[in-house]
DNA sequence: AACGTAAATATTGGATAACATATCCATATG
DNA sequence: CATATGGATATGTTATCCAATATTTACGTT
């Protein structure tokens, strides 16, 4: 027995989980061979749960199946990853300015929360659950919740990459957390203008950053 | 992470496409419950790759799985379907207004070729095949491989209801045939406003549409 | 006859063993 | 040097078995 079982989750879904936070946490980095048998027998169960757990992670784009050759960890190339970036802008900002006018003050406490303790934590550590926290707050009074979902799934394969770059820039984080209490204040005034333009500027810098960030290491990687 | 996979196919994947076929062609209603043994014999299999099909079409949101219970078709309910179009429409009146500044004659003809073959199917025959290579056609100059490949997938949650609206009202598929045709002719005078709008009303349009006959069926069929 | 409960049955989740098949890689052959 | 040939490895698939859980059936009580 690997651990605690408390939870009714079949052994396919626990797996898929398992590999999945591993892929997000940059453990298994883009490239990785995921062998069945080694999986496996790390967890202690036999290969059935741990092929359907892959076949899941395809299906969320988290690993590219190729018969008789097995699973390996996708990588996002840098364009894939700014496309993300600008359809999040896109989509993020509508979902704001749907937003805004259902606002009550009690979804505001919930941003302010999520995003106090996002800039608590300490420097270099990023956490991609608090950030999320804070965005779904200012998203769910759309009541978009099909579309909010898909956002998530965009914050999650661009999570690893994110991780990356803020250990790298500590900066980032500082100015991510400031633009988040701004955002707040703004979505208070109902501000919807303003709100909406600085939600594009902090998605969009973002992502900027994170691809001259990512271009910055494969250069040094292609001189090294 | 998207794209299509060009495997050779596996069992597996050969069970999840005729699977999903059925499903969105309407010949397994949303509710039906898929037991796995039923389906290995009918097409020969055993029941593993049945299972790992079943788990892929769970990701896809195709069937919900529940432990011990099996899969079931999934069923949307009506605020998710308005809520799909409602972001199309915004996503894709952006890819448009991209893709025209980038479009070529070749592209505009692959459109037409696409519209073409879409008119001419018989009425009541309403091809999603057909619909879509319209407007991937008219998306893909915008370079944004990774958002079209998620309109697809939207498309497809969406497409087993526009099958059954088509079936009922024949008219839609005239009219929106007459908007492919049209649409055209704005992109290829690169009147990007006009294009646009005519898209988003094409779009929102047909969720209207779908969604007042969703309701009336479902009123029918309370009162049967 | 209606109802609640317990046993019987069916179905899924998972393990294991076995075999088929595809890929990779090293080595021998021309 | 190019190639093909064979073994090693890993995946794909089947068959069979067992455990856990749902569903249905049967039964006894009221």
């Amino acid at each position: 027995m690997v651990g605690p079982t408390l939870n009714k989750q079949t052994l396919s879904q626990q797996v898929a989980d398992m590999v999945r936070s591993r892929i997000l946490s940059g453990d298994y980095a883009g490239g990785t061979q995921l062998r069945q048998e080694h999986i496996a027998g790390e967890l202690g169960v036999s290969r059935i749960p741990v092929r359907e757990a892959l076949h899941q992670l395809h299906s969320e784009g988290f690993v590219t199946l190729v018969s008789h050759k097995g699973a390996v960890v996708s990588e996002l190339s840098l364009d894939q990853i700014v496309e993300l970036y600008e359809l999040r802008a896109r989509v993020e900002t509508w979902l704001l300015s749907l937003a805004i006018p259902h606002m009550t003050e009690k979804d505001l406490e919930r941003a302010q929360i999520a995003a106090e303790k996002f800039g608590n934590t300490e420097a270099g550590i990023y956490s991609h659950q608090l950030n999320w926290e804070f965005h779904e707050a200012l998203y769910a009074p759309s009541g978009r919740k099909v579309t909010i979902e898909i956002i998530f799934g965009l914050h999650e394969k661009i999570e690893r990459y994110t991780k990356l770059m803020m250990a790298i820039d500590s900066v980032r984080q500082k100015e991510s957390h400031a633009d988040h209490l701004k955002l707040i204040e703004l979505c208070r005034a109902k501000d919807t203008l303003r709100a909406v333009n600085l939600l594009d500027m902090h998605i969009s810098e973002g992502g900027k950053q994170l691809a001259l960030k990512l271009e910055e290491m494969k250069r040094a990687q292609a001189l090294g």
